[in-house]
DNA sequence: GGGCCGATGTCATCGTGTGACATCACCGTA
DNA sequence: TACGGTGATGTCACACGATGACATCGGCCC
């Protein structure tokens, strides 16, 4: 048979994709994936940590270009980021909309993969804010910066991603930066001291 | 033997945070919590989902008193949130440093249990942002609103259980409130160094 | 006492994830 | 062409997480 078949991950990553969207996550076994690539469970294994990973292969791109955009955008530290996220978000999305979503779906069923993917966004986080802070800025306020502008970024997601929604991912980020700055602007009653 | 102990669920938990404590969490299988609590493997995950969720009990009652503090506060969204923090923290974490120190080590320790407590995080927002919707406060405001809160809390409340920290938790969510409002306030106002 | 009923224990089973080891294809080299 | 090395893959065995099915114990009500 035809041992050493080309592109093993891509055509793993194909295989539980249409499984999941066919049976649902916890339908499938990794052996099953497995199986429909013509591979063998241990190689599944060998390719991807755990059964839920096979999903997030591709947030180490996302990451790397974000890093590269924050390091480049000079602004102050949560415009830098929001700035970065809408440099990099539709390079990286714009063409594949039909795919997230299906991904998405799947994700969205699943409080397994939720959960995956809440840690692959705290890590995101992680890693802007440390090149914030490689840039001088001081860690509260890159902590801080980082955390909104990933959440300006996930909500602007979640929008884009919904159906029937036509705006480009750039515009929905800007949009939704400006209601989180609305939202934390300082009322009449300013913040109590220390 | 002595069928029927009582505070099952509590002895379990107290046989975990011990195991997990010394051995860790990966070295430590249900079984033998179970024992360490005089009971069976099966009972423990009638108790429990899951092996991680005997760490992440207490979770619900934060949820409900925090939904309840937001019900009652009269303030702009953002600081509302705040606010609703501010009262419910002390009165569920103050007397219990020491424990929660052991286990935020043990969470930090573990990458899925820090998976977990994300997942817990996420839903205590989801909770608190429909209780702001409750209260007529739009859905985008809402949602923006709770995760700046929740990123506050998170960020405060790891500056509390930091080791050599003495300030009340109140006063570190104050002053991270504070400082999350000048990151995100101005796009113009340029505090380059920090 | 007798019987109901919820909490617990026992048993069997599937799936995840991993270590150890065998095997195959490819490639450079003599 | 034969040879050995190398890396990717397959095979086997196993511990542990998680769950369904069923037995059993203890208290409680009549």
């Amino acid at each position: 048979m035809a041992r050493w078949q080309p592109d093993a991950r891509g055509r793993l990553e194909a295989a539980a994709l249409a499984l999941f969207n066919e049976r649902g996550f916890e339908q499938t076994t990794v052996t099953d994936i497995a199986a429909r690539a013509g591979l063998d469970k241990r190689t599944f294994y060998r390719l991807f940590g755990d059964k839920r990973e096979v999903l997030f292969s591709g947030g180490s791109r996302l990451e790397e270009v974000l890093v590269k955009a924050v390091a480049e955008t000079d602004a102050d530290p949560f415009e830098t980021v929001v700035t970065a996220f809408r440099q990099v978000a539709d390079e990286i999305f714009a063409d594949r909309l039909d795919l997230v979503r299906v991904r998405q779906t799947i994700i969205d069923a699943s409080p397994e993969l939720q959960e995956r993917e809440l840690r692959k966004t705290n890590g995101l986080a992680a890693t802007v804010a440390a090149a914030l802070r490689a840039k001088g800025v001081g860690e509260t306020t890159a902590t801080l910066a980082t955390e909104s502008g990933v959440t300006v970024f996930r909500v602007a997601f979640a929008r884009w991603v919904a159906p029937g929604n036509d705006a480009s991912l750039a515009d929905l980020i800007a949009e939704t930066a400006a209601e989180l700055r609305a939202v934390t602007s300082s009322p009449a009653t300013p913040p109590a001291r220390v």
